[in-house]
Parts: structure tokens; sequence; C-alpha cells
DNA sequence: TGTTTTAAGTTATATGTTATTACATTATCG
DNA sequence: CGATAATGTAATAACATATAACTTAAAACA
């Protein structure tokens, strides 16, 4: 990296490290608007560089935003190992539940790139993209701390990864606030957390009655 | 309505429905790209009429995507309330959340105009899309079936919505497909359903008997 | 019924965006 | 030190949103 500032240094045909700071710079756009806040040209004017060297680094729009929200859910993986990481009274799942609305709410803009854009489900398999998804709900089933058998901490990882998604998007939409704001965003998280928690105590019970039994 | 197929009549300098034309065209384009697929432009052409012909019907293409919006909900709310309406062994809750799934995966650029834009969280209270999505609410409320007190509904009403829009979200995002495709998508829908009829129950118990005591 | 007013179109144009093509410069490495 | 790959630039095509100024058809009213 030759600038610290990603940007194009005086006097120099070369950026530097062009790539690297489109993304950077991409993140920053859509913190506010999103997706459609990520225009090329006006990436390129912010970084000193003419509109077409973008295309140098990536096919075209659609590849830049692959590799932003690829790099959106590497921080959002770092956010949730962080907040899992430390000592806490609560639990890991609580952790990371919280830490997801928080993220969601807070970095609204990234989180409606990651989620609320079909790039996500167009990615191949195998791709930057693709990877840093997986390596995000692996996180999730980690933090549910069960000793189950993998098909049953995957159901449960979906449902509440499902869950907090959901409650992360009406917060955004504004369903909290007004006549159902009784229950804080908050509160709910933790319901789903306390279920998921429930659920996968009746379903590890479950397993080793019918082991007991089989054997 | 001049035309039945929302096309202009040859040689007719008027288009005669052209606002009703446009949203209904617009629900066309958006049921395979979503927001993104809608263009006034592309629109326009294929009512036969110029490009600046919209703008006389809305202010700008926020405006459009709006209208286009609601009446998305608009068609939502009717599916609901006609699968809650017809008789069935299942109950009202599970039609609903399994009516929903169905919408947002078959109609799924539709499904993300609705909820995967800012487009909802920016509409003023009182407009035509809040009152679409307000009525979309209160058939998941009613859809409860409980006796409960407005809060204790409101509550769960959220919840499983949240739950159901992840799980769309999730399985459009197919992560369904592969290593955790052990539960279908269906059976994660009906698992949340079971959930928020026991929380629900607990919580009518729970409110009765405070009352008791209170007595 | 004839005139006026207005709603709903038209053409022309400014501005901004993605994307491609052909060309120029710098860095690197044999 | 010179070939070559990497990384820029300039020019341009194709398309989108939006506005301005003008035109036509329909409705409203004397």
């Amino acid at each position: 990296m030759r600038s610290h500032f990603a940007r194009k240094p005086e006097n120099t045909y070369h950026h530097g490290d062009l790539r690297d700071a489109l993304i950077k710079a991409a993140l920053r756009e859509a913190e506010q608007g999103g997706a459609e806040a990520i225009s090329i040209k006006a990436l390129a004017k912010q970084l000193g560089v003419s509109q077409p060297a973008p295309y140098r680094h990536f096919a075209d729009r659609e590849a830049l935003l692959a590799a932003v929200t690829a790099e959106a859910f590497r921080q959002f993986t770092a956010m949730l190992r962080d907040a899992m990481a430390k000592p806490s009274k609560q639990s890991k799942l609580s952790r990371l539940a919280q830490t997801t609305l928080d993220f969601g709410l807070r970095r609204n803009g990234v989180y409606r790139l990651m989620f609320a854009s079909r790039t996500v489900s167009c990615a191949a398999k195998g791709s930057e993209l693709h990877e840093a998804t997986r390596e995000t709900f692996e996180l999730v089933i980690e933090a549910l701390e069960a000793p189950a058998v993998a098909y049953l901490r995957e159901r449960q990882a979906l449902k509440i990864w499902a869950a907090l998604h959901g409650v992360v998007m009406l917060a955004e939409q504004g369903l909290f606030t007004g006549e159902a704001a009784h229950a804080s965003r908050e509160e709910l998280v933790e319901d789903f957390v306390n279920e998921t928690k429930a659920a996968l105590a009746v379903a590890i019970k479950d397993a080793r009655r019918q082991k007991k039994a089989g054997a």
C-alpha cells in the first residue's frame, strides 16, 4: 500500500493500490445509502483517478459490489468474533445476537448491502463472497455452544439467524415505533436467543434418550 | 379505463389510464429483478408513450416506486387474507406463515421491492404505502387468534413477522441448499409458528394468574 | 354550442451513469 | 537496457433521470 489514505499521491501515474482503495471508499459510501450509493464514477473522482480506471480491477459494477460485500461480511464476522471472545456474563449466543442487531442498525447501509441485494445469492460457490458469508454462518453455529449433532445445530443456527435478520429489517422499517413499541428490539432478540437455547436443550435430550433406547 | 391491456390505443393522443398502467407494468418488471429493474424510460417505451409522460403522474422515480410497493403490499395482503379465509385443518397463523414463504419465494423480485428497499422506511405516516404496510401487519395480529391484550399480541406478531421475513431472505440467498438443507424451509416456518403459539399460551396464562392474584 | 381552461401528452435538452475501445505511461524482470 | 505486463488516460457509445417549453384533447362553463 503506497498511500495510507488510499489517495493517489500527487504527480504519480499509478495509484498504488487502487483496488483496495476502491473497496474501502465504496464501503464508506454504502454506509449511508447502501448499494445504490456506490457509483464507479464518483469513486474514481474521489480517489483522483479517471473513470475507467476502476475497470482495470473489476469487470463491472457487480464485481465491485461483490468484493465490497465480501469485505463487509469480513468486518461483520470480526465484530461478532470480538463480541464472542471477550469475557462476559451473557452467553456467546446472546452477545452474537445483540451485536448483530447493533451492527444492523448502526451500519445500516452496509447491512442492507450485505443482505438486501441479490449480490449474495448470485455469488458462486467458492467465490470470495461465498466464503465470507459461510464463515459468518459458521460463527453462528459456534455461538450455540451446543454439543448436538451437526444438522441440529445448523437448524437452530438457521433459525436464530433468520430471526435476527428479521428483527433488524423490521426495526429499520420503523415497525417498532408506534403502537408496537412496547417490546424493545433488544427484548425481542433476547426472546429469540432464549427460545433457541430451549429448543437446543430439548433436541439434545431427545437425541440422548433415543440413543439410550437404541442401545 | 380505456384499454384493457393498459396499452396506448393507436392514433390517440392520450393514453387513458397511464398511471395505473405504469404501476402494473412496473410490477411486472420488478417480478424478475426487483426495484432495480424498474426504469421509467423502459416503462414509457413499453406503454407506447414518450419518456417524460410518466412524470405527469409521479414526481420522480421514488414516487413511482412507492406507489408500486404499495400495490405490491395490497396484493400480498389479499393473498394472505384469501389463505386465512378458506377452511383448513391448519391454523390461520400456519396458513399465513406458509403463504408468506410462498409469496416471498415465488414472487421474489416483488418481495425484495417490498422489504429490501428503503422505500418503506421512508414512507410518511398516513401515506398510501404506510397504510398498505399497516394493513398487512394487522392481518398478522389477526392471524394469532389470541384474546391476549394488545401489546402481547403485537409483540408476538412482530416476532413471527420478523422470523418469517428472515426465513424468506435466507432461503433466497441459498442458505438452505448445501449442508444446512436438512430442515426444509417449511419445517422452519412451522417451528416458528408453534413457538409463537406456545409463547402466546404462556403469556395468556400468566396474565390470567396475575389477574386472579390481584383480585 | 362555442370558448376557455386544464389535464395529459409531445419534442428537445441538460446532466449523470455504466461500460468499451484505443492509446499512453510506468514498473519489472530477463 | 529493452521487451512486456500492469495500470493508467482520453474519447465515446448507450442509457437513465429529470426539466423546460410547447401541443393536443377533453372538461367545464357561459
